[in-house]
DNA sequence: ATTTGACTAATTAAACAAAATAGTCAAATA
DNA sequence: TATTTGACTATTTTGTTTAATTAGTCAAAT
């Protein structure tokens, strides 16, 4: 175990193709060459190449909770937090660009199999927006009627935007009125 | 003058087939067959296929567009309006199929054709957000920063969610949040 | 336990033919 | 004169076959 784990340099191949090319532009032979082995043992490791796509979104979106959830556990005041995870989120999205391709999930069938990640993540923002929302109720900063209903609001704000973001390329032309929502948001709900 | 007027005897047929099976499913000769006249006669009073579908999404907008200009023109509280506008946007443009089409534009280059009413309703809307806001602003219901970023942020939201909410079928499950979300921007935007 | 590389099966791309459709136009009609 | 017709051509799309690529397997080697 003290060695350079190989699934860790197969991931790291993996992740640089298809960033770079996407799923289907991306061959496991290409994978294999790169990090100077035989195909065969990519598929000792992993099942299939949806597994190991799977495995590098989860990577990645493992990177984006984790920095995510930071932004949620500071001691910060519930209104500035709420900000910063808006922000944090937008930014940490914008650079993963395995996620971006998910989200073709609802256009095209095609990505079935990223089901599982997707909706694991989407647990997690739930759940994050749920938490910032309570503290700020306690803390006496954020005020509203019903917080399912808001959570709901704010979740599909967020992914709502996400297509014209990511894959629409209107991120430059949006991010300033971001800001703007941002603001107004956290106003809306400031007690 | 008096006898139907072969041109809406066209474009009613055109809408009914583009709106049944969209551009690229409907033939000229469908449309043709379905008034009882040669194709020829298509082009006599068109010049293309795309000129065909463009008058059909105009008069679709046109429709759309009186319809929201009587909502702006109301005598309600700006508050109100606003509100209303979102509704009555929201349930009228769901009904205009031809224009969920146009929708794919941004992600297909096929649709090029239809940039100009699209331009059209989108400067016909900034100019409705802004009169809105500006009677809500002289009325002293309203209240905002800047008028400007204040439009831009309003139409993003609304262009944002057309993606989900007519290309992706989530209608039906982001209707009541919607309407949290109206309440909240008119909350938000009250004095 | 891991890696190899030749192997098969399945998918995708290329090439071509056939069918469908957009668009034209000289002649006919009203 | 303005409109309509329908046969016509030029493109596009579709279907089909073949070739090439690529996902995935596995017995043998390390």
């Amino acid at each position: 175990m003290a060695k350079p784990e190989i699934k860790s340099i197969i991931i790291s191949a993996a992740t640089q193709y298809f960033s770079k090319f996407g799923f289907y532009k991306t061959t496991m032979d290409e994978i294999a060459k790169h990090i100077h082995k035989a195909k065969g043992v990519l598929y000792y490791h992993y099942n299939s190449k949806e597994e190991l796509f799977n495995e590098v979104l989860k990577q990645e979106l493992s990177a984006v909770k984790s920095e995510l959830q930071k932004v949620v556990n500071s001691d910060e005041d519930a209104l500035t937090v709420l900000n910063n995870y808006f922000f944090k989120r937008l930014e940490l999205l914008h650079e993963s660009v395995n996620y971006h391709e998910t989200l073709k999930a609802d256009f095209f069938e095609k990505y079935h199999f990223v089901e599982e990640v997707r909706e694991d993540f989407a647990a997690f923002e739930r759940n994050n927006f749920y938490q910032m929302l309570k503290k700020g109720e306690d803390e006496g900063v954020l005020q509203f009627n019903n917080i399912d209903s808001t959570v709901n609001m704010l979740l599909m704000l967020v992914n709502s935007m996400e297509v014209p973001l990511f894959l629409q390329n209107k991120y430059s032309e949006y991010i300033h009125t971001i800001k703007e929502l941002a603001e107004f948001l956290v106003k809306g709900l400031k007690s």
